[in-house]
DNA sequence: GAATCGTGGCC
DNA sequence: TGGCCAAGATT
């Protein structure tokens, strides 16, 4: 790729250098590819620095089809940073239930309250910070969310790169090196720097990464009718389908759960993650390790109730197996299977509602009819599905 | 730098 | 259907 070094002996700094005429041919070309083809999505129609942060939150790592009902339906429950920083953690996860990556939420939430503190309390006493700086200083916003909220909020000119960015960046560079690394960063973070213009800064930052996934795709890059086609590098090479470099992805290894429903009248038995735990926060059912019992596949009744006898201290009686799950996770492909149980005894006597148990979770029984008031793993949540229709005698097929 | 954190969609 | 991908941040 081009690059040069400074002139002086201790700027070792390297950079993408522009070809003539280079940079404004670029800009000119996407700013009018993006006045014509610009989706209209909900975060786009909004300056609101509030509006723009959730949305930014809920896209990280996450597809704009996955975001969209959940953007419109926090901001809804949660209208300003006021009401998300008094809001119930149980009633955030409840919103945020689905979406993945849960630590994301509760992140929101302490910055919310940070920003809504007075200032003798270390708070930002109800405004938003103006600078990258000063949003990076938040929980949960890193160098890309804070550079994007200013484009998009303030108008401010910030690099960005992100999964679409990084992409089409590495492509018009013909960075054929892993543009993950160190130096790969260091690349395209000063390329960002260099493209984004004074003005309109924030719509040239959204032209860039819709342009980077409507055009610049991952696979099949449709650099036919790309509008910045002759400014490319790799098109010119034809290393388009090489670059970027592909990331090293982690071996997914299976792992069996079985997941137990224990019933009492029209009540189940529900334990909560504790911090720290994959799905911290959330509800949901017992799960045992198939590691743990012998003849897991076969899951033996015997083997399963002294699981729940050893962790929970209740002795059940477990029924059969009614529902199976196969859900991806970042490292694990889990098999999840829930089997009916119903206690025989809990053996302790103590506040209605709470089961005394040697678990070291939080546990409780609820009301089937309320498992909707519940954030639960999306797992459980469609064990829960099952048994709400079932109880509502919707769902006829019997254990 | 490497590991961790979720889930759904697509081919 | 299994691997790849997604508007990253944190530790």
């Amino acid at each position: 790729m081009a690059r040069k070094r400074s002139s002086t002996a201790d700027d070792h700094q390297e950079r993408f250098e522009f070809p003539r005429g280079w940079l404004a041919r670029f800009r000119r070309e996407l700013v009018r590819w993006y006045a014509a083809q610009a989706r209209p999505l909900p975060w786009r129609a909004s300056r609101d620095p509030y509006a723009i942060w959730i949305s930014e939150v809920m896209l990280q790592q996450t597809t704009v089809a996955a975001v969209v009902p959940y953007f419109e339906r926090f901001l809804a429950r949660f209208p300003t940073v006021q009401s998300l920083a008094e809001a119930p953690e149980q009633e955030l996860l409840r919103v945020w239930e689905g979406l993945g990556y849960y630590s994301r939420a509760r992140n929101l939430q302490r910055a919310a309250r940070t920003i809504v503190a007075p200032e003798a309390e270390g708070g930002l006493a109800g405004q938003f910070p103006q600078t990258v700086e000063g949003w990076i200083a938040l929980p949960g916003i890193g160098r890309y969310t804070a550079g994007a909220i200013v484009g998009f909020a303030f108008d401010m000119p910030a690099p960005i790169v992100e999964a679409n960015t990084l992409r089409l960046y590495a492509r018009l560079m013909g960075y054929a090196d892993d543009p993950r690394s160190a130096r790969g960063q260091r690349l395209l973070w000063d390329f960002a720097e260099r493209i984004v213009p004074q003005e309109s800064p924030g719509q040239f930052n959204q032209a860039l990464m819709e342009l980077g996934s409507l055009v610049c795709r991952p696979v099949d890059p449709d650099c036919r009718d790309c509008p910045v086609n002759s400014c490319c590098r790799a098109l010119a090479e034809g290393t388009q389908a090489e670059i970027p470099m592909a990331a090293k992805r982690p071996v997914i290894t299976d792992l069996v759960e079985h997941a137990v429903v224990i019933e009492r009248d029209d009540s189940c038995l529900l334990w909560r993650w504790n911090p720290g735990e994959r799905w911290a926060g959330l509800w949901d059912f017992a799960r045992f390790g198939a590691e743990h019992l012998p003849a897991a596949e076969s899951a033996s009744r015997t083997d399963l109730a002294e699981a729940v006898r050893k962790a929970l201290g209740l002795a059940v009686e477990i029924g059969d197996c009614f529902h199976e799950l196969t859900h991806g996770v970042t490292r694990y492909r889990i098999r999840l299977r829930a089997w009916r149980a119903r206690p025989l005894s809990d053996g302790t006597k103590t506040a209605k509602n709470r089961t005394p148990l040697t678990s070291t979770r939080e546990t409780l029984w609820v009301p089937i009819a309320e498992l909707g008031d519940y954030p639960l793993s999306v797992s459980a949540r469609k064990v829960a599905t099952v048994l709400t229709k079932r109880s509502r005698g919707l769902f006829d097929k019997a254990w």
